[in-house]
DNA sequence: CAGGTCTCAA
């Protein structure tokens, strides 16, 4: 029992020591109790103490030894031993391959594994469910999907049958490769083989429809789950439920779930807990975190590393950086070695912050304290040098980061170019983008975004000529092009930024082209993608078609922001035509807006350098009605402007 | 052999 128990909670030297006594005192160790010890030792290195202990070893201590080996992630040792072991007599057994081609496939060598099962089959042994589902999870994992559904199907050959584990395997193979409909196939296989899905499968479908942002699919798919009479173990797919929801900011329906899982007995564990205060913290709820941090520390919950790194974020994005630092230190002096992502928020707390000597400073205590920095930890300093503006210093951390052993990451490049792209520096740009190519580093939609971004800023207009707008219109379209067949999906931000590309180059014929090609991928426009059109044809003075494009919008119920009414509103008001800025004033009200004294002096400012005295009288009792004081700036516009004087005197608005 | 939480870029 000593010896059992010792040994199962990986107390090394104790273990040994009570093998020894047992010896001393003549006591029979049976080979099941040394098995037993051995289990438990095979991931150490003195796995082979006990080993050499056991008189009378049998298939089992072989195929424990084997086991070992290949956690140990010497795989030729596994296989040299399964070769060479004096175990000839009784032979290797199916248990052993199975964890060398387990070992193989998470490494990532599948073909090694499947050498692995020939070799099973040559040796006269039958491969279990257990072999096969080793060898579907390996080609699974390394997207060969089609080669694991022939395996599956082909179990019967080897008289075996898929499991449930195996459907779940082949489920979670396709919703790695975004086919959420296969998976889906494959638990209608499932039912139809008799078998029910479990927790697990349950919790595969709805990660995956979490992933695919289908956060109301995945809350359907829990009720139903539920509903089925899982709760005993239900803590799991709630998290990831709870995770999706905080992920898209749905905050609120996090908490209710939260508080439903708690009405219904089950327990929010450590890691429940650190997604909702997570989610919280980084949605800038920091009081309510605090209080579920605190609940949960009554309940006798440890927070760990990542608990605290949430409160941490929280605190940072509320810009309370000295409270971060003391939350910080106090973890420090706690005596444990920190995690390096912990001083990696705090740093990224700084950088963000423009405190670019306070980052350096806490890197410095990194250093000091012997913890390896990550290149997450250079990246926030890179974008702490571009914050405040030193470029020269932050290009200079690439070579840095290399100092420390590191990459630098698409990260460091993308930030540092953005940081070019902010100045229109396209030159820098495109010599990052080579170095990244030398460094085989692949660019990410973002890193097409900053591109773009620059190749926008960079724009000088003395260039403009019809000739070259097509040129860059064919760019944009190359470089699109570029992109999908690199496998990187634009998104919104990119898109926009293509859109405000021709725009600044004044192609809105082909920016308008850009939102179409949007639409068919299926990417909503978003309201920035509508504010910079609008800006622009107002801009470039189409206004007629600016009017037309948002009366389009709201009969297709788009939700736009303020910024389109007041940018419309605004060159209504200075191309002369008041009555439409008035019309388009009062749905900006009756929308909702929150509009403020800034979007009223806009428009009277306007109205009164074109001396429409009527209008910038009615723009002016209308704030007035809407509750909102004139401030010195408007009153000023008001006197200055000879025909409003005397009015404005009569509504005794003149300052001291 | 199958399921959940962290930091960095537009």
């Amino acid at each position: 029992m000593l010896l059992f128990l010792s040994s199962r909670l990986r107390m090394v030297d104790d273990s040994l020591y009570i093998l020894k006594k047992m010896k001393d005192q003549n006591l029979n160790v049976s080979t099941q109790s040394y098995n037993s010890v051995l289990y438990h030792f095979r991931e150490t290195d003195k796995m082979w103490d006990v080993y050499k202990e056991i008189k009378d070893k049998n298939e089992h201590t072989y195929s424990t030894v084997v086991d070992g080996l290949c956690r140990q992630q010497k795989l030729e040792d596994a296989v040299l031993f399964l070769r060479t072991s004096e175990w000839k007599d009784i032979g290797p057994s199916v248990v052993s391959f199975n964890s060398i081609m387990s070992g193989y496939c998470k490494l990532g060598f599948v073909d090694m594994a499947k050498s692995f099962f020939c070799t099973v089959l040559k040796c006269g042994l039958v491969p279990s469910v257990y072999s096969h589902n080793i060898l579907i999870n390996g080609l699974c994992l390394v997207g060969s999907i089609a080669e694991a559904l022939e395996l599956a199907s082909d179990m019967n050959k080897h008289g075996v049958e898929p499991d449930s584990v195996t459907y779940n395997i082949l489920a979670k193979g396709f919703h790695l490769l975004g086919m959420i409909s296969g998976a889906w196939e494959v638990i209608r296989d499932m039912l139809d083989k008799g078998l029910s899905p479990d927790v697990i499968t349950y919790t595969i479908l709805l990660c995956g429809q979490c992933q695919l942002g289908n956060i109301d699919m995945g809350l359907v798919l829990l009720k139903d789950m539920l509903s089925r009479g899982f709760e005993l173990n239900s803590i799991i797919p709630c998290s990831v439920m709870l995770s999706g929801l905080c992920k898209t900011g749905r905050i609120d329906e996090a908490l209710s779930l939260f508080n439903q899982m708690k009405a219904d007995g089950l327990s929010p564990d450590l890691v429940a807990y650190s997604i909702v205060i997570h989610g919280l913290c980084k949605l800038g709820k920091f009081d309510m975190a605090l209080w579920l941090y605190d609940e949960m520390c009554d309940k006798r919950i440890l927070p760990n590393s990542r608990t605290h790194g949430a409160l941490l974020l929280g605190l940072c994005q509320k810009g309370m950086l000295l409270e971060a630092r003391s939350l910080l230190d106090s973890l420090i002096s706690s005596g444990e070695t920190l995690d390096i992502v912990l001083y990696n928020i705090v740093i990224d707390g700084y950088a963000k912050s423009g405190c670019i000597e306070e980052a350096l400073e806490l890197f410095k205590v990194v250093i000091e304290t012997g913890i390896t920095p990550s290149v997450a930890t250079f990246n926030s300093l890179i974008y702490g040098y571009c914050k405040t503006q030193n470029i020269a210093e932050a290009r200079k951390i690439l070579d840095v980061i290399k100092l420390y052993g590191l990459a630098p990451s698409v990260v460091s490049y993308t930030t540092l170019m953005d940081a070019y792209a902010n100045c229109g520096n396209t030159k820098s740009i495109d010599e990052l983008r080579r170095e990244m190519k030398a460094e085989g580093i692949p660019p990410t939609n973002v890193t097409y975004s900053v591109i773009f971004k620059g190749l926008c800023r960079g724009w000088k207009h003395e260039n403009c000529n019809h000739v070259l707008r097509e040129r860059i219109f064919e760019k944009c379209k190359q470089g699109l092009r570029d992109m999908e067949s690199e496998g990187i999906p634009p998104d919104q931000i990119t898109y926009n930024t293509i859109i405000q590309y021709l725009c600044r180059v004044k192609h809105l014929s082909g920016a308008f082209v850009f939102l179409e090609i949007m639409k068919s991928r299926n990417l909503d426009a978003s309201s920035a993608t509508y504010n910079i059109l609008i800006d622009s044809l107002c801009v470039y003075g189409y206004i007629r078609k600016a009017d037309s494009f948002i009366y389009s919008l709201q009969e297709q119920n788009v939700s736009l922001s303020k910024f389109a009414y007041t940018t419309l509103i605004k060159a209504h008001c200075v191309k002369g035509d008041p009555e439409m800025a008035v019309k388009l004033f009062h749905q900006l009200l009756h929308r909702g807006f929150n509009v403020s004294i800034r979007d009223y002096s806009a428009v009277i400012n306007r109205l009164c350098r074109r001396h429409l005295v009527n209008e910038s009288k009615f723009f002016f009792c209308l704030m007035l009605s809407q509750g909102i004081s004139p401030d010195l700036d408007i009153c000023e516009v008001m006197i200055k402007s000879d025909e409003l004087l005397s009015w404005t005197i009569k509504w005794g608005l003149l300052p001291d």
